[in-house]
DNA sequence: CTGTATCCTCAAGGATACTG
DNA sequence: CAGTATCCTTGAGGATACAG
């Protein structure tokens, strides 16, 4: 981004925030992803070049670090002390413009990303689980596999046939609207917009370990 | 600016916030601008279009509205509470990003216009006062007047024959440190980087109700 | 003063393929 | 996995002139 010539700190803020896609790439290093591949899962819509650009940067300003062996990027102090002002942005549109979900949206790739991040670990049960979720209406990724595990959990795309234990199947606009915590679990299920089949044991922890997104409580 | 299409509070915020001069127009609103015109003092390098633009995209996004008759602008209630965020990322880079201002920076007109947002009005002397800036080393504006009126001051960059009260002249770049806070008006008058010279009176008030950039004493 | 209209340029970034 | 290289498009926005 061409510089403003300002001597002003939001002009100069801003020259750093406001490249296309920085701040979902500072919500993803936020979020907990490190790893090249799982900031971009996070923003897929973005091209690799684009994002590795991006973190050459963000490195360049001070706001991330790129750690060998891996490599890992990880906030730096400075990027640390950005991230109240990206949550506060996300808490301005969360209140002011986020509205219901829209189609080009419905990604149930993209969502269960944002949802593997969020998962309880501590409150799964001692092995691994398999969940597969059908979102019919979704426009991408219309059926994706959640695998958990206290070791680590990770989301797949593709049938590897796995041993199901949970099936999940759901309105995808429905689903993105508990997530964002504007219905809940109870009404999307009564209404069977979201339908939790397996069994019993696993159905009623199901929502314990299965956190909402983090503006949903705020 | 392209949706990110994603269903995420940061990604709906960065597409109002991230358009190309939009954090700068907030600021100015911010800082009391509300005429198109003053507006656009504040932001002089963008182009007249592209502000028109902004401001209708700012104002279906709900974030100013515009009054008639004027026509002036105002933050909505849900603009003004933008504006933490706003400063946030400002007071984030004054601490990160903000060094020594550069040469492309050297703007006498802007920075006065800056410091017009910023006197105390109570604390003029109760008479219309008229001071003379020279920047001799400013790229551009090397010569500003400012007139001071506790009904309303102005910036003026053309010699309109004023009887000057207040003469100071000063290296831009000092002047422009004093305003951010990272000298002192002492400092630079003892190195003879900013010289005031007139009635006795008016140069020791003159500190008072010039008052310093809203970053420089957070 | 408050914009609008038009033209034109340039560079950001999307798409795609390839590499160590 | 973690990028790089290249090509190519498009639309953002700068410059300028004009209008109510």
């Amino acid at each position: 981004m061409r510089s403003y010539d300002e001597y002003c700190p939001i002009a100069m803020g801003a020259e750093v925030l406001g490249d296309r896609w920085t701040p979902l790439v500072i919500r993803e290093l936020m979020c907990g992803s490190e790893r090249f591949s799982d900031i971009h899962r996070g923003v897929p819509r973005m091209s690799r070049s684009l994002l590795a650009q991006r973190l050459k940067h963000l490195e360049r300003a001070g706001i991330i670090e790129r750690r060998e062996p891996g490599p890992t990027y990880h906030l730096t102090e400075a990027g640390r002390d950005l991230e109240p002002v990206v949550w506060g942005l996300g808490d301005w549109a969360n209140h002011w413009v986020l509205g219901d979900p829209v189609k080009e949206q419905y990604d149930g790739g993209h969502v269960m990303w944002r949802v593997r991040q969020r998962i309880v670990v501590e409150e799964l049960p001692p092995r691994r689980i398999v969940v597969r979720f059908d979102f019919p209406a979704a426009t991408t990724r219309r059926r994706v596999w959640l695998l958990l595990d206290q070791a680590g959990s990770s989301v797949c795309a593709r049938d590897e046939g796995f041993d199901v234990d949970l099936h999940v199947t759901a309105d995808i606009a429905t689903f993105m609207r508990v997530w964002a915590g504007r219905t809940t679990w109870r009404e999307a299920m009564d209404d069977e917009q979201i339908v939790v089949e397996g069994p019993g044991e696993l159905v009623r922890s199901f929502t314990r370990w299965f956190a909402l997104s983090p503006f949903a409580t705020r």
